[in-house]
DNA sequence: GGTTGACCTGGAGTGGACTCCAGGTCGGAT
DNA sequence: ATCCGACCTGGAGTCCACTCCAGGTCAACC
């Protein structure tokens, strides 16, 4: 059962230390395992939440909503029918994510189209 | 040679007429033709750098390197490698963009494929 | 036994991009 | 005439997600 120092964590989930304290004090991660002298210790089931946190966040979750997924996740198994619910409502916003950026992209290449063929 | 009223814009573009005057009082947009009252009048060339603007924007570059672009398009035709080049590497990052979202969202359609699994 | 260096806390500060507000001007409809 | 709605200005306020700071603890290496 291994533990992850601070710095072991912020070097596997790139998350900054400031952010991994500042997630743990808005509820977004449970209150993390301390030594004796009060240092974090995170465990094995930290390090996977903040593997889940981070692809929300990094695919433009909001912070309030990654608050309520893990309001959902505490609350025990009879809601991973609300959990599906919510990550199915992320996919799509991600897919037109996607959609727009892909559209956009055109946009800017046929720019840069345009001004190669005026130089 | 038309000219469009601020409601028109906004319904054209998409922006809000505060971020209108936002992007006009930092210089991202040029000052904008006047009426007789001092309402502005947009012209269609103020529409089509708008237009611009929004694909930029919406494809997440920030406001202070559209900026320098604006500049650059201020600047006369021999800013257009400066621009191309500009253009290309904000086609990286929106490439970028893309291949981590795709991955992301093969994990949320994971994620949403264990849970239905466990029901 | 003194100096690092990694860590702690509560709270303040920052940056980016808007968004809102008070107080005012027009021109047209009732 | 007056009322309304669309617009104006300069400047203040908001929101989000961090990020930084001051002042302190502890363990370990020299």
């Amino acid at each position: 059962m291994s533990v992850y120092t601070p710095a072991e964590v912020v070097e596997e989930t790139g998350f900054s230390i400031d952010t991994l304290r500042y997630y743990e004090k808005i509820g977004l991660l449970e209150r993390v395992g301390r030594n004796a002298a009060g240092q974090r210790r995170f465990s094995q089931e930290d390090i996977g939440w903040l593997g889940t946190i981070k692809c929300l966040r990094d695919t433009g979750m909001p912070i309030a909503q990654m608050l309520r997924f893990a309001e959902l996740v505490r609350a025990g198994d009879h809601t991973i029918p609300d959990r599906i619910k919510l990550l199915e409502e992320h996919d799509q916003q991600v897919q037109g994510q996607l959609q727009n950026l892909v559209e956009r992209q055109q946009y800017i290449r046929n720019k840069i189209s345009y001004y190669r063929s005026v130089l």
